[in-house]
DNA sequence: TTGAAAGCGCTAACAA
DNA sequence: TTGTTAGCGCTTTCAA
């Protein structure tokens, strides 16, 4: 077993106490300077680490963050974890990434094993299956500091972190419109989740504006948010055999239009569909894609790092937060 | 603050020793059936979660394994963290997951840091930059065990789950020679990095087999593995400003082959330079690229899995543990 | 300036 | 079958 050195040993090998060592440690003004010199030389030679747990056990607290994510593979989500260490490094704290894979089961397994081991905070983007928050709500009433990011519950009170995402479907749409297009699909994860009713409602926002009608059966959920790719495949094939043919899709997710991609040029090289793309994507390879799309760029990165600010911001609070903001960050739109 | 049951607070409610309570939650065989009951009923009741960081002070363990990477976002490592993650959760063990941005430096700092989190052991595949691996050393000496997985180190002596580089490599450069592909340029990470030698090897095995010869100004290496977009550049300039310039590259790594083929585009948008790639790359989206590249698919989640079976058997074993084994996983070649 | 002792939540040897 | 107690590593109050 892999043991390390304790202040036990140091004082024992140093003829001094316990806590005279720890006092030492931590350079406290009660220890006489020769002392303190002697205790951290030897600290120092042996590679003393404190032990993590007796001092959470102690101090009531990890010093840890959770993270609950769809997917690190994401790279929305993985230029926000990026943006999430960068603090929560920075502030001492160690970050645990969950993934849910979209799967609400997977979700509340995670919360409670991060609860459970005892995280101080919890930073959650909601899985596409998640409909009910019960599993929060409870952590949440019972004083565990949470902050919401990119996919935020209505109903939870606290710190929430989104991107401008009518904006971005606005803009999206309408240089779809710009372009040319005139018959706009709308391809999106599962109709409940925050994400997918703004973005919904950029997209209708935009035709409208436009003076387009918004037809239903231009509009298509997948529940999975392209983790069953078959369901992406379905929507599309629904789509293309319309009478009336859509000429553009706007995609509202990441996976989903890579996904989106997927199936289209599978039917391209059947038969061209003369469909055009734009979607939600922070992927760095899009430009190598042919066909090309547009697409929408969210500030992962900033919105990871000022979803831990806000967490850290809570968690070291003398006092309980009676007061949250819903930070909401703009959306950059790449025209290809 | 978010405060937890704890088992003196169910002890105190129903009247019993802690030490009753401890055991009937462990269900323990001297506890009656009725207080069992009692006790779960209750526990059930209010949500009870035992303090992870008691259990780990008082067991002398984390039920914690570290993970060390260059990044999350790299596909290989996302879905070799798949793979590690489904045999730890399974087994009770969380991962904590850190990235090094392929810095020594960070590389040091996390494996520090992982330590003095009590990790229980340390799964790892060394940084780009890192050459001297005393800091890992030093840590496996002491006990600590540690399995190394993709990038590995020679001289400390522990299981290593590699993927078949040199044959992955071979393949890749036979059938740029197969398709026509004469002057073969091969751009490479740090050139002592384990995975580098390797793919170097089979990409010269290649050009010796064909009858080919190995030219070393076809030879570009990349310290810092495609983080720095500008070295790949000027790599790539160099060798299309050769006077007998390469028709071809095979390249050694994920984020290296996606670099180089943004460099190619944007090269070909000037002056199409007619060359085309083979390279390492677990993206998805591969599929997609225009112009296509075949490339060399690492059985990431396999070997994440295998990296984790093999880390538990060091944390759980009776006896240290002295034979030690090196796994090869063969690659796959997709051909595009 | 230093030390003794209690306690954070939990388990387990020992006692009853 | 249940309870008492010590101890895991650390900090901190109180005492010296």
């Amino acid at each position: 077993m892999f043991e390390s050195f304790t202040i036990k040993d140091i004082a024992k090998a140093l003829g001094l106490s316990t806590s005279t060592v720890s006092r030492a440690l931590r350079d406290s003004y009660e220890i006489s300077a020769p002392t303190k010199k002697l205790v951290m030389e030897y600290a120092q030679k042996v590679n003393y680490l404190p032990n993590p747990n007796a001092l959470s056990l102690k101090e009531r607290r990890s010093k840890s963050i959770g993270i609950v994510v769809s997917e690190v593979a994401n790279h929305y989500f993985s230029q926000a974890i990026n943006g999430i260490e960068s603090i929560a490094n920075s502030r001492g704290y160690t970050a645990i990434i969950t993934q849910t894979h979209e799967s609400f089961e997977r979700e509340k397994k995670n919360v409670q094993h991060l609860a459970s081991r005892s995280v101080d905070g919890l930073l959650i983007s909601i899985s596409a299956e998640t409909n009910d928050t019960a599993h929060l709500e409870d952590l949440h009433k019972r004083g565990l500091p949470i902050v919401f990011f990119d996919r935020v519950p209505e109903n939870i009170n606290t710190h929430k972190i989104i991107a401008n995402n009518t904006g971005g479907a606005f803009e999206a749409t309408s240089h779809l419109i710009s372009t040319g297009s005139k018959k706009i699909a709308h391809l999106s994860s599962s109709a409940h989740l925050s994400i997918s009713i703004e973005r919904l409602f950029g997209y209708t926002e935009a035709l409208r504006k436009h003076g387009l009608s918004v037809n239903p059966e231009y509009i298509k959920n997948c529940p999975h948010g392209g983790m069953i790719f078959e369901e992406v495949e379905v929507a599309l094939k629904e789509l293309i055999s319309l009478r009336d043919k859509p000429d553009a899709i706007f995609v509202a997710g990441d996976r989903l239009t890579m996904c989106c991609m997927h199936v289209l040029k599978e039917l391209n090289r059947i038969k061209p569909t003369g469909i055009v793309v734009a979607g939600f994507s922070n992927s760095d390879v899009l430009d190598l894609f042919n066909p090309s799309l547009t697409s929408v760029f969210q500030p992962a990165f900033e919105m990871g790092l000022l979803a831990t600010e806000k967490l850290l911001e809570l968690i070291e609070a003398k006092y309980p937060v009676t007061e949250f903001e819903q930070k909401v960050l703009n959306t950059s739109l790449f025209v290809r």
